[in-house]
DNA sequence: GACGGATGTTATGAAATTGTAATGAAAATT
DNA sequence: AATTTTCATTACAATTTCATAACATCCGTC
């Protein structure tokens, strides 16, 4: 969908990170220093980048001086409060506070990204195709009609394709946050979205907590 | 799911605020005042603190650097960056400005409370690697199915790793209750465990003990 | 090596969870 | 207002989990 950089010098976070952006289908470039990554973003032009501020040399905040274009999520321990304020007056698009879940981090990606206006409109798996502008979906080219529920689960699950989604942050995201209502909902409605599209191995069930868009 | 302390002196408001966030399953505490919020803190300990900054008496500001570990969420009325930045650098979470939306607001809530609560980080050892944040465990790659129980022993292991567990601990840990006397459960999925990521060596018994996982 | 207790292994049925289809209410469309 | 669509809920079927039991094997002590 997008190609991201990843600036950390923590390795295990950085290929965490990494991982999971790359489950959900974007291109990932890991980076491990400021000098190393203000030389990737010269060279690879980036989408987005997500900036730890903790770095050895060059910190994220004079990386982030030195950038004007390019959309920023910076990444802060929580100790470090200051930090998210700096960031902010620097013009960052986000931020996001260590230690965070990734289906937190997706979906802040996600939303710069659709701010930004550089994510892909479209998907496409098997025989299918997702039209998020105009909200269609075909399978082998003929038209399927989802509902509005049905759409926005799908959009859900596509978006964090690979993680696992726990029913209540089904309900948090595609119902209202302040929906109180039957977890089974959920169920009904991703039965309805595997009998419509055909596709009974995509979305996995993960026993006791939710359901996985896996491709 | 968690204790909220909702502090606001307009009454309608803070009932609205009370009721949304009883509604999404929070138990919620009302005060009106900066006094009422400080004696509240300290006697039910509120897992999260929902701050208006304009109060009579003592100041939002003002409770704010007088609290350390209790999170906070605050909400301002000006939409101007000088409060956003005064509330984060005295120690807020999040902010949130008048008039939100409660959708918004529980979103926050949910996020803070997940953020203070869940660590998000990936375990990697031989061919295994163990995402947290995702449920996903992977092994040369491949994705291993765990059950809720198997998942949970895992990440105590893990979380222990290096460390022998005795039985009782561990069935106190992932079963959640104290068992008396002698089961065989806890052996049995330990197995299961062994079989599924293929580690008969990592997983040590610690003879009439327990087991310890061992990297 | 023999013994007794502890752990490994496999099987099974009950309980918990999820799949499925139907129903009627609410919302949207005509 | 009438019709259609959406969708939450329900009831029951199917599936999965998992505690227990039964038997096999291992371990430490003698």
């Amino acid at each position: 969908m997008a190609k991201l950089l990843i600036v950390d010098d923590e390795l295990p976070i950085n290929r965490l990170v990494c991982k999971n952006l790359t489950l959900v289908g974007h291109e990932c470039i890991p980076a491990y220093d400021g000098v190393q990554a203000l030389s990737l973003i010269k060279s690879e032009q980036p989408d987005l980048v997500i900036l730890d501020v903790m770095l050895p040399g060059i910190s994220g905040f004079e990386i982030m001086k030195l950038l004007n274009s390019v959309p920023v999520i910076f990444v802060t321990a929580k100790t470090g409060l200051d930090d998210r304020i700096k960031g902010l007056a620097l013009g960052a698009d986000d931020y996001i506070v260590k230690p965070f879940e990734m289906a937190e981090l997706t979906a802040r990606v996600q939303a710069v990204l659709r701010r930004t206006k550089r994510d892909a409109s479209a998907f496409s798996f098997d025989d299918i195709t997702v039209d998020f502008s105009s909200r269609n979906v075909y399978k082998n080219g003929e038209h399927i009609v989802l509902t509005p529920k049905e759409f926005a689960l799908l959009e859900l699950l596509i978006n964090n394709r690979n993680l696992a989604l726990s029913r209540e942050k089904i309900l948090e995201k595609v119902w209202e946050y302040d929906y109180c209502g039957d977890t089974r909902t959920v169920d009904v409605h991703v039965q309805q979205l595997r009998h419509k599209l055909g596709i009974k191995d995509r979305i996995k069930t993960v026993f006791k907590v939710g359901y996985r868009f896996e491709i």
